[in-house]
RNA sequence: GGAGGGGUACCCAAGCGGUCAACGGGGGCAGACUGUAAAUCUGCUGGCUCAGCCUUCGGAGGUUCGAAUCCUCCCCCCUCCA
């Protein structure tokens, strides 16, 4: 994978252009692999999310491709401007992290963007190396390159002041430090979720203020998260976090609607374009679209773990929700009963099955649980002491044993 | 500094002295149907020693037989004017 030739800039652009939304300007990026020198690939993330997840590798994938073309991939962890709080597609101020939130998130990012990143070949900086030594005068000559109107110009400041929300003046200041680092950097390309678009923008024209050759943007396009309607983000809770176990990374995967699949072929998928056109029209012949569920599940799961985890998963899978069978590795918990045993409500509670007494009460009402496969429908029954397998709904499982 | 609006369960949002553990929607969970998908239908969605009891409606007091609903003080959020 490292000791490709170099391709030529058409190659390359044709892979580049895969899956990406926009990217601003097309024969500026020509122009600049045209000329055979690295390039300086700059990619932003605020570590306001202590775990990355699939959406976020989008980006990271991109940046992957351009480091195999040999360029320059600097993952810049935005320390400083995580203090600040990004504004984009808010519509409320948002509330600054603390310094020491800020760095304990940069850790875990740093630590993770490595199963997709060469790490001999990727330059990890901070923003605040620079904007730390900014002092008041600077980042007010800073701000005296840009306009309030240009600001305005961005959808939410704009809706947001349409709509007589308040918008405080640091959250200009995101865009600006932004587009800053890029000054900092020298940055050739800038890479980005759509949603950040203007930020990005903003980046070119410091650049242009500041002397420099513009960065082009390029922005890739949203993944949509569990739901298939919200974007995929850990505060949703719609994700699929890439320590996820491959158990789990499989069966997330796997409960994603078919329609949503095609989004993460397009988008997760190292597969060629082809491949996946070839796929689709099998679906249209009549193949079960849960199999090839299963391919998109297996390649990610691989890549984040290994083949052998990936298949595992898959047969775990197939074990348990084709045939019924019990997960391979559940929990298990002892817990101590009386001289008779322990009763079921607390014996679900306990074992974390069930919130609470009242919530193990009203799944047995609804049918949801079992013991050693039989369906419980007595809510005063009494596990004598002994091992039992404990199952609420589908997915809740537990090897209890009572004491 | 001044004027006004508002804080209700995971979120939105009713309620404005008793019939309120609190309408409705979203989300979530469960059951049925399935491909652990989607869609659909049904139920649940404060706690407990669960046909009864206990604690909730920003906080603390108070009025009352009785308060999420009335009064006092405090905290927080928002808008407008300066």
């Amino acid at each position: 994978m490292s000791e490709e030739p170099i391709a030529s800039a058409k190659e390359q652009m044709e892979e580049l252009k895969r899956g990406a939304d926009e990217i601003l300007i097309e024969s500026e990026l020509v122009e600049r692999l045209e000329t055979g020198k690295p390039l300086k690939i700059k990619a932003g993330f605020d570590p306001t999310a202590p775990d990355l997840h699939l959406g976020h590798t989008v980006l990271i994938n991109k940046m992957r491709q351009f480091q195999e073309f040999g360029h320059e991939v600097i993952f810049l962890i935005g320390d400083f401007t995580g203090m600040i709080g990004d504004p984009t597609g808010k519509n409320a101020t948002r509330p600054p992290l603390t310094r020491e939130e800020v760095i304990d998130n940069a850790r875990t990012y740093e630590k993770q963007i490595f199963k997709i990143l060469d790490p001999e070949r990727t330059l990890v900086m901070f923003n605040s190396s620079w904007m730390g030594a900014m002092d008041a005068a600077g980042l007010i000559q800073l701000a005296a390159r840009h306009t309030v109107a240009r600001m305005l110009e961005r959808d939410d400041f704009n809706k947001r002041y349409a709509a007589g929300q308040p918008i405080a003046i640091h959250e200009f200041l995101y865009p600006l430090v932004q587009g800053y680092d890029s000054v900092a950097m020298s940055a050739d390309v800038e890479l980005g979720g759509t949603d950040q678009k203007f930020n990005l923008l903003v980046g070119r024209q410091l650049q242009q203020s500041y002397g420099q050759a513009p960065q082009i943007v390029l922005t890739m396009p949203l993944l949509e998260g569990l739901d298939g309607v919200q974007k995929m983000s850990k505060s949703l809770g719609n994700y699929i976090g890439i320590t996820d176990s491959p158990r789990d990374m499989f069966g997330k995967l796997m409960s994603i609607s078919d329609e949503l699949m095609w989004r993460y072929f397009e988008l997760l998928s190292f597969r060629p374009a082809a491949d996946i056109a070839s796929l689709q029209r099998q679906i249209g012949e009549g193949r079960n679209p849960r199999d090839v569920k299963f391919e998109l599940a297996g390649e990610i799961v691989g890549r984040f773990h290994d083949a052998a985890a990936a298949t595992a998963a898959e047969e775990e899978f197939i074990a348990r929700f084709r045939s019924g069978a019990l997960p391979e590795d559940m929990p298990e918990v002892a817990l101590d009963g009386d001289d008779g045993g322990l009763g079921i409500a607390a014996v679900l509670s306990q074992a974390r099955l069930t919130a609470s007494n009242s919530e193990s009460f009203r799944m047995i009402g609804q049918g949801a649980v079992r013991v050693d496969g039989e369906r419980v429908d007595d809510r005063g029954m009494v596990l004598a002491p002994g091992a039992y397998v404990v199952q609420v709904g589908k997915r809740r499982f537990a090897r209890v044993r009572v004491n």
